[in-house]
DNA sequence: AAAAATCGGTTGCGATTCGCCACCTAGTAA
DNA sequence: TTACTAGGTGGCGAATCGCAACCGATTTTT
């Protein structure tokens, strides 16, 4: 009783859990910004992070066994290797820019360094935002919650 | 030698490691999903999140002193407290949705439970993305990096 | 009025994970 | 041939996680 929604009990799995697996851990966002960023090699994002060797090494494994990054060796020097973004990490970057603004926001320091700008006119991206089907940007009030048993689609 | 943007040094600061503080937590996220849905207080964030209790207690404890969640007692009844989002955690859902719709996108298990709709026409909101200062959406190709120094605005 | 249940915690304690530092191997440069 | 670089790995103490038991203040039930 009290409960708002009845039906739905422990998890309600809405792709979060599994989302959060990967990026849930320490540094993988700050990687994946310094992915972005440009930064490929391991002594790179090590130098850029400050973040243990051992650690970084760990969290670069777990990207690329998701999927989110590729490890490839450099042709040319046969000592590096290359961590990439795959399309599926590129994927993050909503979620990435959102987080980001989200902490510019809240925090006192000013936004810094590298921003991301419509290359057409060199301004600054909107707020991220949500927006209805048709493209229409909603606030929060104009959002409702419904329970979508239908999975079909 | 070698870097791409040379004059960034170390951390780079954009306000992604003062999100990180607090939401890069275990669980931070799954509360803050709880929450949305309604789930107000602690009994039914443990029994939904099947989070151990210390644990739960520190990260309510540390998202109200972030200012994502308010804590307030219950007048009715004196042992329960509420725990709501504020503003601030409200800002955070574009963040959340973002991460959702990811993990959808690329785990196998389909959609389910609560989604979030339009409450005009009840259709799914559409996925989130980046969009320039005029509204008009962006794809990964049509954007740029920029340094922008410029502390002013 | 007394006993039982509820709510929101806290405390111990073992199991993981984090992070510093040293070290190692293959490959390249001097 | 010696030195250096890139990308790691291993040891070890410190911090965090998570289970389970317990607790004090309040209702609720009997």
């Amino acid at each position: 009783m009290g409960h708002l929604h009845e039906d739905m009990r422990e998890i309600a799995q809405c792709g979060l859990p599994s989302a959060l697996e990967v990026m849930g851990e320490r540094w993988s966002f700050m990687i994946l910004r310094a992915s972005f960023n440009g930064i490929r090699h391991f002594e790179d994002f090590q130098g850029q992070l400050g973040i243990a060797r051992n650690i970084l090494s760990n969290r670069l494994h777990r990207l690329v066994e998701n999927g989110i990054l590729k490890r490839e060796p450099v042709p040319d020097d046969r000592r590096r290797v290359e961590y990439r973004l795959t399309e599926k990490g590129i994927d993050l970057l909503p979620t990435l820019v959102a987080l980001r603004q989200w902490g510019e926001k809240y925090s006192a320091r000013t936004q810094s360094s590298l921003t991301i700008v419509d290359a057409r006119d060199r301004k600054p991206i909107a707020p991220i935002r949500l927006h209805a089907a048709d493209g229409r940007p909603l606030r929060y009030e104009e959002l409702d919650w419904e329970e979508s048993e239908k999975v079909g689609k």
